[in-house]
DNA sequence: TGTACATCAGTGAACGCGCGTTCACTGATGTAC
DNA sequence: TGTACATCAGTGAACGCGCGTTCACTGATGTAC
C-alpha cells in the first residue's frame, strides 16, 4: 500500500480532490467573477487537468453552486464564537477588503448570483440565513436588526471595492459604516 | 434635405446613434452584467451591426465606463428633487429589485466594476460621489452618514437579488431595511 | 451657388482565441469468485 | 488469500460556438475651390 508516487486514485483520495476542486473554486470565483474563470484554468489551478472534471460535476453552474456553499460554510467556521462587533471590525478591515478570495462570498459574488440559475441562488439563500444567524448570537439583536447590519456590511464592501485602488474614497466607506455600525467608543 | 429613407447619417445623427448605443449598453449591462452581453448583440439591441462598433468606443472596456456614467447619471436625472424618504421608498422597492435595467447600476454592477479597469472604477467612484451628493440634500445628514445609508441600500438590493425568484427571504431583506433606514411610522 | 473630392458612420465577412463540453483511452482500485 | 474482471478518476485531443476585434467596402455628408 505505498503512498504517492503515481497512484492512481483510491475513493477517499477521488473525494479529496473534489473537495479541493471546490475549495479552489470558491476562492477563484471570488476573485475573479463566474465568467472570469473558466472551467480548465479551475482545474489546473487545483492541479489537474480539464477532461476530469464532469466526473466529479454536472456542469460549471452545478460547481457554482457547491463553491458558493463551500465559501460561506469557510465564512461561518472561521468567525464562529467571534463576538458582533469582532465580525464588524474584521468584515470592514481593508484586510477583507484587498482579499476578495478569502473573504465573504456574499460581497464577492451576491451580485453575480442575481444573473445566475436558481441552484445557485438557493445556495446564496441559505447562505444569508447562515450569516444572520452568526450575527444573531448577539445578545439583544432582532432579526430584522442583523438584516439590516448584514445588508449594510455586504453594500460597504461592495462600494468600497468598486473605488480605484488606493482611492481615499474606498478607506472612508469603510470607516463611515464602522463609525455607523460599532459603538462609537470602538470605532 | 430628405429625412429618413436610406440617409447615411448627418454628424448629429451619429452623435445621436453613438448616445443610443451608450443607452443601450447601460441597460443590458445591469441586467446581465459586464460579460453577459457582446458587443455584437449589444450593438443588434441598439439598431446597428456589429462592425460600427470601433468608430465610436476604443474598446468594450471604453463602453463599460461610459455607460457606467450614463446609467448613473440617468438615476440622478430620475430622482431629482426627490426627498430623502422617498428616495430610500423608492430604492427598497420590489420595483427597483425587479427592474436592474432601470434601476440603480451601483447595486446592479458595483461587485462586477471590481474586478475591472481602472477606467471603469473611476466612472464608479465618480457614481458614489453623485449619489452621495443625492443624499446629502437633506437636511441634517452627514457624509459619514449618507455614506452609511448609501451602502445600506446598496447591500440589501444585492442580497434580495441574489435571493430565489419570490423567496420569501428576499422581500423580508427589503422590509427590515426599510424599517431600519425610515422614521419608524413611514415604513 | 455649383462641382469635385475627402471623410467617415455604418455594413457584413473574416480573424484568432478561449470557452464549456464530449470522448476514447489508461491503469490502479475495488470486487466477485 | 489469490486470481480475473469491472469500475471509474484522471488524461489529453477534439468539438462547435460565441466572443472581441479587424478589415475592405459603400455611399451620403461635409468641405475646398
Amino acid at each position: 500500500m505505498r503512498e504517492g508516487w503515481k497512484m492512481k486514485v483510491t475513493k477517499a483520495q477521488a473525494q479529496a480532490n473534489r473537495a479541493r476542486i471546490v475549495e479552489t473554486a470558491s476562492t477563484l470565483f471570488r476573485e475573479r467573477g463566474y465568467d472570469g474563470i473558466g472551467v480548465a484554468d479551475l482545474m489546473g489551478a487545483a492541479g489537474f487537468t480539464h477532461g476530469g472534471f464532469y466526473k466529479h460535476f454536472e456542469s460549471k453552474t452545478d460547481l457554482m453552486a457547491q463553491a458558493a456553499r463551500c465559501g460561506i460554510a469557510q465564512t461561518a467556521a472561521n468567525t464562529a464564537g467571534v463576538d458582533r462587533n469582532a465580525f464588524v471590525k474584521y468584515y470592514l478591515s481593508r484586510k477583507h477588503r484587498d482579499n476578495p478570495g478569502e473573504g465573504c462570498t456574499m460581497a464577492a459574488l451576491g451580485a453575480d448570483a442575481a444573473r445566475q440559475s436558481e441552484q445557485v441562488k438557493e445556495a446564496f439563500a441559505v447562505g444569508i440565513e447562515d450569516m444572520l444567524a452568526l450575527l444573531a448570537l448577539d445578545a439583544g439583536s432582532t432579526r430584522a436588526g442583523s438584516i439590516g447590519t448584514l445588508a449594510h456590511l455586504v453594500g460597504a464592501i461592495v462600494l468600497s471595492r468598486a473605488c480605484p485602488e488606493g482611492s481615499p474614497l474606498a478607506d472612508e466607506i469603510l470607516r463611515a459604516c464602522r463609525s455607523a455600525l460599532l459603538p462609537t467608543a470602538e470605532s
